[in-house]
RNA sequence: AGUCUCGUAGCUCAGCUGGUUAGAGCGCUACACUGAUAAUGUAGAGGUCGGCGGUUCAAGUCCGCCCGAGACUACCA
């Protein structure tokens, strides 16, 4: 017996599948089942289970869950170990909120150890909410032995990578500028320079400087800056290569001294007025409006500025090399300032990259202790030997002065004829989210990983990826890997992996430690050495791993250098770590790498891609994936995105008990490209649990309760496809077509247009038109056999097997998006026919193609059916014609006779579907054909060119006998524009576009003439058909069971006592009825509408 | 600011290597159907394919610029 069902709940169905799966390790078994050697490698990136799960990650983890379910039906093992990230920023973050603490407070209010307890409790804290997302969803990935980044061996893994990095001299350690808080005496991540709120509006004093160049009288380079502040610091001039300059003749506005100034050409007009060849001094001392010059002297390109030197503007601190020159910046624009940027290798980020490209030092001074720093401290004050200023703040730190810093550089410069210009100037400038206070960029001492060395590898390397889409990994990511910059590793934090790096105070020697073991004998060799008791810590976080004091080889003591790594590295090391390679695992890991398959949202596009492939690319030059999928934004209804503040955020665990995970997974996958942002709507979710699982619950109702009353248990012989009903033979093509075009889908990471093709062929052609048509086969001949299951004849039967086949081909199909309706689809057929030994779906095999079963040709004509029938209706409904009413015949003009021999074989097929007793061909000699013509726009067009618009006119002036004497010589000669072409039938589409005094619609080259003649047959005929239709409506209401027989008393009257004469037998048979009587009245009845303004008396009762 | 993605009906999306009346589903309106019925059919309303310019006989489709949305990177003299 097939299971019945009173209506259909997803929700239910999710609860029960899921207790099966548990009960019977389906998933496990799942992985199993199949050879290690046939591995389908997937990665899971970790998520964090110290946020909530949102909907967007029961998106991503759809698609990773459907293509291992796919492959795992394919016959290959698809391991997914889980895995947990549990370091970063965020999680510190978190700690420090609930604990009301700052980092600052770490160490003194609260030990580091304490600190870091707290975090390896905070992580974990929502995992229960995660496995319970998880499970609901139907993701099946093993939670029961994760990978967690804060575990020892995994950590170990990490620094063996680190280590492998440093023997190839890709790490090292330098400084670069980096966001800073002297407020709060901390580097700052961008994650905490996007905080909302940070970039505010400040008025800043700007300043024109002149740089005087070297060997000349009077001739300065003019740049511009927002931070005065910088200026002692100025080592170069960045100038862009082919900007072209002036070299204008001026006097300074403040001093009156004559000079040259050389700025860009664009920005003249905005520093200057006009030419006055006779300017005097006096005319220039206004304040801060353009001035007049004297003349333009020249002009010169960029590169022809580069490498010349110019005077230091401020000479507190002499550089260590040779500085001073212009150089040539990419980043050079003439949108504001002068177009020559002033460099200061210590403040800007640009600047010290511009700078070491051509080996600028940056200005630096050595404090009490001789360590290196900029001309500006940690406080954010001047150093003692910018003696001027010795001591200063250099932006508002709170302090009280007269003027700010900024303001006395100017004036000094003014003093010294340095100044051209100076004005107050308003920008967004970013401010330390936690004390308000703005921020510098300063340089901080850095552990990098030269990715740049590896960088035309990653860009080989990557061409091999397969990206979904493929935009993202030519452009986003092979963009990205072009301008690819070192990777700064280092953290000052707590909470992470910490760098295995040991130092001596002198920073001569260095030990780089790759495993626990090498640790321990480290460890050995330094307490022998210096004497030690000391042992290789249980927890290798902080604090317990800085205690840990090494020695080198001439016998100095080693400490750690503090740093944490960047938690990237973590996740990007997770293909090695998660085995504990190569301390363990060697094979397992070797048979898993690299991954076929991974897939995140396109934010880890910098992110996790990035790191899997740059370490993958470094240590193993090798990628670590091969095909990719990232996916888009979960956005809300609207288009906005979603967030806690707006309260637009959906509760993914909401929408999967109202409408099942089913219809969430389908909706997200059918709805839009993955990789497409997701304008996420519950009532789209809604749709397709109605639409879509409707349709095929309704299907799968409608097969069983007849199955069941036939006993249908798909035992005997299939029925050979050939000598199965047409339209059988049509619905197994598509569904074989469908296999085809599914599994090619499913297999090039395309779920979207799986979904919907799926979905296509569900409801449009095997709900709406397979069953549809087929309804009556499944329950006539039971009818015959008085109710009774007894037999079954062979159309019958085929028209079971076909449906069956149908639908359990389909639960197969759907199994990778919809894992829990696929199986109870699957169970529910497969339980009551035993065919298939599988206890689930997802033990099965993804069907296979059975290439002979699929016929185009039939899939064409039944395509015309449905097309001619379509147009029938409409015209039906035109004229007012009821479907029940039977028509004498409808007309097709036939102008292929390849046409004509198609329809012939469904012509039954379509004279039942619209009710019509015949159809009647009208070829090209009836001559009562009206024809359209149109030219063949791809063929001519290439060959006509500029012709065209003549050749189309003209065509489109063709007569009836200008088409007949066309078609007869089968070429044309056309000319236009004084040219002659020979055309063939080929460059034109004819097609016939009426049939004069016929009732005619048209559908692209299809076109139907329908005969609305009606005879007294017809009408009695379409009599009978309404009276039955009217006896089976009260059968229903009256809620007899489909097999019971009834006896009818019908009221004769004029209009149908021929109907019933003719057509008893007919309505006796479609009704189950033993009898149908003509009565003149009929007491206890009920009235019947029929068409005509027929009003009669009608009794029905069972027997 | 740069790079990338996207912009087609009220909504969600198709639209193949450019080819001549731009499609579907949902929603809306009307009618029909009723042995799948929270389904179905037919018809109607609804589009200057984000804007401007270019290439071409022909542009939703190719190119340039602009506008808008989003992502990432950077935050600047």
């Amino acid at each position: 017996m097939y299971k019945e069902y009173k209506g259909l709940n997803l929700p239910q169905i999710d609860q029960d599948i899921l207790k099966f799966w548990e009960e019977h390790n389906i998933f496990q078994q799942s992985v199993e089942q199949r050879p290690a050697e046939n591995s389908f490698v997937f990665y899971e990136g970790p998520p964090s289970a110290n946020g909530k799960p949102g909907i967007h990650h029961v998106m991503a983890r759809t698609v990773k869950d459907l293509f291992c379910r796919f492959h795992s039906m394919k016959g290959q093992r698809v391991e997914r170990k889980g895995g947990w990230d549990t370091h970063g920023l965020p999680i510190e973050l978190n700690v420090e909120k609930e604990l009301g603490i700052t980092k600052e407070d770490i160490g003194s209010k609260i030990s580091v150890d304490e600190y870091n307890a707290k975090c390896r409790e905070t992580v974990m804290r929502y995992k229960d909410m995660w496995d319970n997302i998880t499970r609901k969803m139907g993701y099946w990935v093993d939670l029961d032995n994760p990978y967690i980044t804060f575990e020892n061996n995994y950590i170990e893994t990490v620094w063996w990578l680190l280590q492998q990095l440093y023997q190839k001299g890709l790490l090292y350690k330098g400084f670069t500028i980096q966001p800073f808080s002297p407020a709060a005496g901390t580097g700052l991540s961008s994650h905490e320079l996007n905080m909302p709120g940070t970039y505010k509006d400040i008025k800043d004093i700007s300043a024109v400087a002149q740089f005087k160049i070297k060997g000349t009288a009077d001739e300065y380079f003019l740049a511009w800056t927002t931070t005065p502040w910088t200026l002692p610091s100025n080592t170069a001039l960045a100038v862009g290569k082919d900007i072209t300059y002036v070299k204008v003749r001026a006097y300074n506005r403040y001093t009156g001294q004559l000079g040259t100034v050389i700025l860009a050409k664009d920005r003249l007009s905005h520093y200057f007025t006009e030419a006055k060849p006779e300017l005097q001094p006096e005319e220039v001392k206004a304040g801060n409006k353009p001035i007049p010059y004297l003349e333009v002297l020249g002009e010169v390109k960029g590169h022809e500025l580069e490498g010349m030197e110019y005077e230091q503007l401020m000479g507190y601190v002499q550089p260590e090399k040779t500085a001073f020159k212009v150089l040539i910046g990419d980043f050079v624009s003439t949108d504001d300032g002068t177009g020559i940027v002033h460099i200061a290798p210590t403040f800007g980020a640009d600047d010290f990259r511009v700078a070491a490209k051509y080996g600028i030092p940056p200005l630096l001074v050595k404090d009490e202790e001789g360590n290196s720093g900029p001309l500006v401290d940690r406080q954010g004050r001047f150093v003692k030997e910018v003696t001027d200023f010795a001591g200063r703040y250099v932006k508002d730190y709170g302090q009280e002065e007269e003027r700010p810093v900024d303001a006395d550089i100017v004036i000094k410069l003014k003093e010294e004829n340095k100044l051209f210009h100076s004005e107050k100037y308003l920008h967004s400038y970013p401010h330390c989210w936690r004390t308000d206070r703005p921020v510098l960029y300063y340089p901080l001492d850095s552990w990098f990983v030269k990715a740049t060395a590896a960088k035309e590898r990653m860009y080989e390397l990557n061409k091999t990826i397969n990206w979904k889409p493929a935009a993202t990994g030519e452009n986003r990511f092979g963009k990205w890997l072009e301008n690819l910059q070192d990777w700064n590793l280092s953290r000052s934090r707590y909470w992470g992996i910490p760098l295995p790096i040991w130092r001596t105070e002198d920073a001569k020697s260095e030990k780089c430690i790759g495993s626990v073991e090498e640790l321990r004998q480290e460890i050995e060799k330094a307490n022998q050495a210096l004497g030690l008791q000391q042992q290789a810590p249980k927890d290798l976080h902080r604090p317990y791993i800085d205690e840990v004091v090494l020695v080198s080889e001439d016998g100095q003591p080693m400490k750690r250098e503090t740093d944490l790594i960047d938690v990237w590295f973590d996740s990007g090391s997770m293909p090695y770590a998660q085995w504990h390679y190569p301390f363990e695992n060697k094979e397992v890991f070797e048979r898993k790498f690299p991954a076929n398959f991974i897939a995140e949202g396109v934010d880890q596009t910098r992110g996790w891609f990035y790191t899997l492939h740059a370490i993958a690319t470094m240590v193993f030059d090798s990628v670590a994936f091969k095909n990719v999928v990232s996916n888009g934004l979960v956005l809300d209804a609207d288009g906005n995105k979603m967030s806690k503040s707006k309260g637009n955020v959906i509760d993914p665990f909401g929408a999967i008990e109202q409408y099942g995970a089913d219809a969430v997974r389908w909706y997200m996958m059918a709805n839009a490209n993955p990789w497409d942002n997701l304008k996420f709507d519950l009532n789209g979710v809604g749709e397709v649990q109605r639409k879509f699982f409707g349709t095929l619950y309704n299907t799968y109702s409608f097969f069983s309760l007849y199955a069941n009353i036939d006993q249908f248990d798909n035992a005997a012989p299939q029925v050979p496809l050939k000598t199965r009903p047409e339209i059988d033979q049509w619905i197994i093509s598509l569904l074989n077509s469908l296999v085809k075009d599914t599994e090619a889908d499913y297999a090039n990471y395309e779920p979207t247009q799986a979904a919907r093709k799926i979905q296509s062929f569900v409801t449009d052609n095997l709900s709406n038109w397979y069953v549809r048509l087929c309804r009556r086969r499944f329950w006539k001949p039971a009818q015959q056999q008085n109710g009774q299951a007894a037999g079954m004849d062979a159309d019958k039967l085929a028209a079971y097997q076909t449906l069956y086949e149908c639908l359990l081909t389909v639960s197969k199909l759907i199994a990778p998006v919809s894992p829990f309706f696929a199986d109870w689809l699957y169970q529910n057929l497969n339980s009551a026919t035993k065919l298939e030994s599988h206890a689930s779906v997802h033990l099965a095999d993804f069907p296979s193609v059975s290439g002979s079963a699929i016929d185009k040709a039939l899939e064409q004509r039944m395509d015309y059916a449905q097309r001619i029938s379509s147009l029938v209706f409409a015209l039906r409904k035109k004229e007012d014609l009821r479907v029940r009413q039977p028509l004498q015949k409808i007309m097709l003009p036939v102008l292929d006779p390849s046409f004509r021999a198609q329809v012939e074989q469904v012509s039954e097929l379509i004279a039942s579907e619209v009710n019509v007793k015949a159809i009647e061909y009208l070829d090209d000699t009836s001559g009562v054909l009206k024809k359209r013509i149109k030219p063949n726009f791809k063929t001519l067009g290439r060959r006509l060119g500029k012709d065209m618009k003549l050749a189309a006119g003209a065509i489109a002036k063709f007569s009836q006998e200008d088409i007949a004497n066309l078609e007869k010589a089968g070429t044309y000669t056309l000319n236009a524009n004084g040219n002659s072409y020979e055309l063939t039938l080929e460059d034109f589409e004819i097609t016939a576009e009426d049939i004069p005094g016929l009732l005619v619609a048209n559908d692209g080259p299809l076109t139907v003439a329908l005969d609305v003649t009606l005879t007294p047959e017809l009408e009695a005929e379409g009599m009978a058909r309404d009276i039955v239709n009217r006896i089976q409506n009260i059968r229903k209401d009256s809620n007899f069971e489909v097999t019971d027989r009834i006896a009818v008393q019908l009221q004769g009257h004029d209009a149908l006592n021929s109907a019933v004469r003719h057509f008893g037998d007919y309505i006796k048979a479609e009704t189950l009825a033993n009898s149908l009587d003509l009565r003149p009245e009929v007491p206890g009845g009920q009235e019947i509408e029929l068409p005509g303004g027929v009003n009669v008396q009608i009794l029905v009762s069972r027997v």
